[in-house]
Parts: C-alpha cells; structure tokens; sequence
RNA sequence: GCUCCCUUCGUCUAGAGGCCCAGGACAUAGCCCUCUCAAGGCUGUAACACGGGUUCGAAUCCCGUAGGGAGCGCCA
C-alpha cells in the first residue's frame, strides 16, 4: 500500500448518510477529501453510513452517487466498487462491529444502559432546566453485576454506553484548527450500540475510519466538539485514529446556516436548473479554500492547487451570484457538443444538426441558464415576434424606404447580415445604431439580445425577409 | 446552561510582529470598444467587530466584550 520509502499512501473518505439529497456542504466535503487524495497520488473511498436504517434509504444513496459524479466526483473503492477493505456500506458491516464490541466489553469500558428513551428526555430537559449540561446522568454506569442480570432477566433492551473516564483531558491535533483540549469530564457517556444492536455514528465512523486505513478526516465543524469521543473509542480499540480536520460550515447569505429559506441547498436542485458541475465544483472549492489560481479550474488543476493550509476556519456565505459567474465562465467554455447537450431538451423536435449549431453559436455567449435561451428559441423559429412600444417607435421612425432595402437585400442574399445592413446604409444613409437597431427590432422584437449576424444564420431561410417585409 | 470553534472590502479570501495608511479575485461604479446585450481593455470606490493590554512597533500575541456557529441524541 505504501510506496517505497515514502510516507504511508494518504486515504481520505466521504462518508454520508442516505437520508436525503446530497447537500451542498456536504458536496463540499466531498470534493475537498477527493482533492486531499489526489494531490498526493492517494485513494479517496466513499462509505455510505446507513446505520439508521429507518431513515437510510437505497434511493438516496444511488441518488446521492449519481450527483457526486456529476459533479466530477468519483471514488477508488466504495459501495459499488468493493475491496478487500469493505464493505463500504455500514449496514454490511455488522459482524466487524460485533468483534469490536466484543474488545470493548472485555476491556469493561462499555456497559449496558436500561434506560427508555423516555427516562432519558425526561433527565435531559431537568438538566438544561436547572441550568446543566444535558449528559446522560450516569443511571447504569454502576449497576451491579446483579443489578445488571436482573435487568436483562427483566427484558429490558440495553443500549452499549462508553464509559468515558474522569478527570482527564483529550488532545489532539486538528490539521485545520491546530492543536486542541477538550476536559473528557464535559463528555458524558455515550451510546456506541443501539439497543437493536446497530452500531452509532461515534463508533462506526471511527472503527471504520481506522480499519480502511483512512489517514485524513476532513469534515465539517459540526464534528469538532465530538472527535474527542472517537478518539476514546479507538484508543480503547487500540486503532490508530486518521488525522482529524474540521472546515467551517456553509451559511446562507445573512451568516445563518444554510437552508432552504436561502437558496437550493442540493446538488440535484442545481443540477435540474441546468448550472454546470464545474461551476458548482469551481464554487465549492473557493468556499472555504483560498487558492491564488484565478479563472475556472478542472477537477485536476484543483487537485494540484488543493492546500490543507489554506482551508478556512470561518464559516463562509454562499453566495449565489457567486455562482453565476462561475456559471457564466462554465458555459462560455463548453465544447459545441455539450452546449448541444445542455440546451438540447429547448430545442425544437427534428432541428437539423447544422440549425442547432447554429442556434447555439448564437445563443450561447448570451445565457448563463437555460431559461434564458427559452425566449429566443420562440424567437427565431416561432412566428414573427410581437414588438414593444418603444420597438414600434423605432420601426416608424426608419420607414417604409428602409425596410424595403432590407427586405430586398434578405430576399437576395438569405439570412445574410453584412448584406441587408449594407443595403440599408446605401438606401437610407443611416448607419451605427440607426441602421442596426431597426432591423434587430424587427427581427427579434427586442431592442437587446444576442450579436445580430449569427443570429441570423440560424434562423430558418426566409424568415428574415418575412420579419423586414412586414414594415416595407 | 456548559464546552468548543469563529470574526479582514458587498462576497470569497491573502496575511504566521516591521515587507500592510492591508494584497488579489469576483461583484460594483465610471470610461473605452461597440447595432443592443455579453465579452474585452483601462480607472476607481470599498475591510482588519469593539475595548484594553504586551511591544520601539500589532490585522498578526494576551485578556475581556459583542456578535455568529457547533456540540452536549438509541441523528449523522
């Protein structure tokens, strides 16, 4: 696994729970552990946490792996690309958990807890009502052994709680944050195996970390205040914990945890708005990372300029105009085939190749969303458009003379620009905007839009003529 | 409530005691180019949350205040 004579291959994870759609931060996590791989030349795995099994469902992890390569995102081992480190579905991975629990139970630093769930609320809301910290009270950390079999003679079903020690303190480096101290007397117990016998996010995530061998944990700062807990696990275990580093959390654009009351806060809502992949991923990997890189950036050149270093430790606001300039430079460089493909479910059914391409050389320095090439496509194949005020103002004031000039030249020379306009300007004397702007309106009914000649080219032969006749 | 994390232009950020009366990118404003829009070029506006220390010197170190966030779950 190691290369020779270097530092042990770096492994980093994404590790999300199928219970919904994949959300952008956790896009962003995503994206930054697969770029932490690659800049070393390492294996980026994704492991899906479907411990819950009431909320975990298959839907959503296809889903969820569905948008992760959209995005660019893929993996060297994960749920549909197993290895001997796997399975990388949590929910398979039950007898390895067992064994562990089996260490932990040997070693006396779980016991069994009786307690419902009712006790358990009841306790906590008594807690922060006398103004403490809501931990588990410590109910069945002393039972007796008699105690303990009485219960389970009983049928009481028992939770596995860790007996988390006293008096000591936890540290460990956060290669974000630096060097950090938490009081293990501010953690209470807490459950590593459910009462079903399930395994819980603090013990699976951390067994598992360890056994693939994972040796960077980028995740969100949600986690920070809870590594301590996992690193008691593993000691406990006798694994060696991945290096952990925690990245601020993506708020909303008024410094509130983003939600739906911002923006879309999925990669599929994005992806159905018709935003390009590079440019979420170009977004995301500014969110929170700095890099003196300018302009839109491939999956590759992020992965060589990824920097641990630079990572952020404030939250950072999502910014949907941000966006959209991402968006804009994502779809100014698409290659003709995909700007085919992206605005292909607008065009109208049995359009030639060579109208399409020619709609779209046309139309695509113009839109950064597809809804915005919508009107045009009414415009230059539907009928004749419809003018504004200000449009039949204009149509007017240049006359009979001169649209006679243009229909004319659109009859003779086809859909050809540089033709009409200069029929006009021989005709009419007018030029600049006075010769131009007339024949846009007539043509497009709006005064603004795309570069006039291409979007000439693409529309059918004939309807120039049409447009322009109908004021001569 | 307790513990932890955070705070530099509108936004993302550079900045590890003198290189900073704070740099870049995007946004924005003005001008140029131009048939409109977009693109492009040039120029500009704009920030160290606040208060105390330490130091010859602080955006940078320390303490406090304010504001934001997270965790304290048989969710992850």
């Amino acid at each position: 696994m190691s290369p020779p004579g270097g530092e042990p291959q770096r492994v980093t994870r994404f590790a999300p729970s199928p219970t919904g759609e994949l959300h952008l931060g956790n896009a962003r996590t995503a994206l930054f552990n697969l770029l932490l791989a690659r800049s070393a030349g390492g294996r980026f795995l994704l492991r899906i946490e479907d411990t819950d099994a009431e909320r975990s469902l298959d839907s959503h992890t296809t889903a969820l792996m569905a948008d992760l390569r959209w995005l660019g995102i893929d993996w060297d081992a994960g749920p549909d690309r197993e290895d001997e480190r796997g399975p990388y579905r949590q929910s398979q991975r039950g007898a390895l958990y067992a064994r562990q629990f089996a260490v932990l139970e040997r070693q006396e630093v779980v016991y069994p807890c009786f307690c419902t769930p009712l006790e358990l609320e009841l306790s906590r809301r008594a807690q922060l009502a006398a103004g403490k910290p809501p931990r588990y009270a410590g109910t069945c950390r002393d039972l007796t052994p008699a105690g303990r079999a009485h219960r389970q003679a009983q049928g009481s079903a028992a939770t596995l709680r860790f007996r988390v020690p006293r008096g000591e303190r936890v540290r460990f480096e956060d290669f974000v944050h630096g060097p950090q101290s938490f009081l293990s007397d501010d953690i209470g117990d807490f459950v590593v195996r459910r009462a079903d016998g399930s395994a819980a996010f603090f013990f699976s995530n951390a067994v598992d970390d360890a056994c693939m061998g994972v040796t960077q944990a980028l995740r969100g700062e949600d986690h920070l205040t809870n590594t301590p807990r996992q690193l008691l696990i593993l000691a406990a275990l006798g694994l060696a914990p991945p290096a952990y580093g925690h990245v601020a959390l993506i708020v909303g654009a008024d410094g509130a945890p983003l939600s739906k009351r911002h923006a879309a806060v999925s990669v599929r809502e994005y992806r159905a708005r018709g935003y390009q992949p590079l440019a979420l991923a170009n977004h995301l990997f500014r969110l929170g990372h700095s890099t003196p890189l300018h302009g839109l950036l491939g999956l590759e050149e992020m992965a060589r300029a990824f920097d641990t270093a630079h990572l952020g430790r404030a939250p950072a606001r999502f910014d949907e105009q941000q966006l959209l300039v991402w968006q804009k430079d994502a779809v100014h460089s698409l290659s003709p085939q995909a700007a085919r493909a992206w605005l292909a479910p607008l065009l109208p059914a049995g359009l030639d190749a060579h109208a399409t391409d020619a709609f779209i050389d046309a139309l695509l320095p113009n839109v950064v969303l597809p809804e915005d090439a919508r009107p045009w496509v009414d415009i230059v194949f539907g009928g004749p458009p419809p003018l504004g005020a200000a449009g039949e103002q204009l149509v007017r004031e240049a006359g009979a003379g001169y649209f006679a000039a243009a229909a004319a030249a659109a009859a003779a020379s086809g859909n050809d620009l540089p033709a009409i306009a200069g029929a006009v300007r021989e005709a009419t004397g007018r030029k600049g905007a006075a010769l131009y702007m007339p024949l846009r309106v007539a043509l497009t009914g709006r005064e603004h839009g795309p570069e006039l000649a291409p979007l000439l080219r693409a529309m059918p032969a004939g309807k120039a003529r049409e447009r322009l006749a109908r004021f001569a």
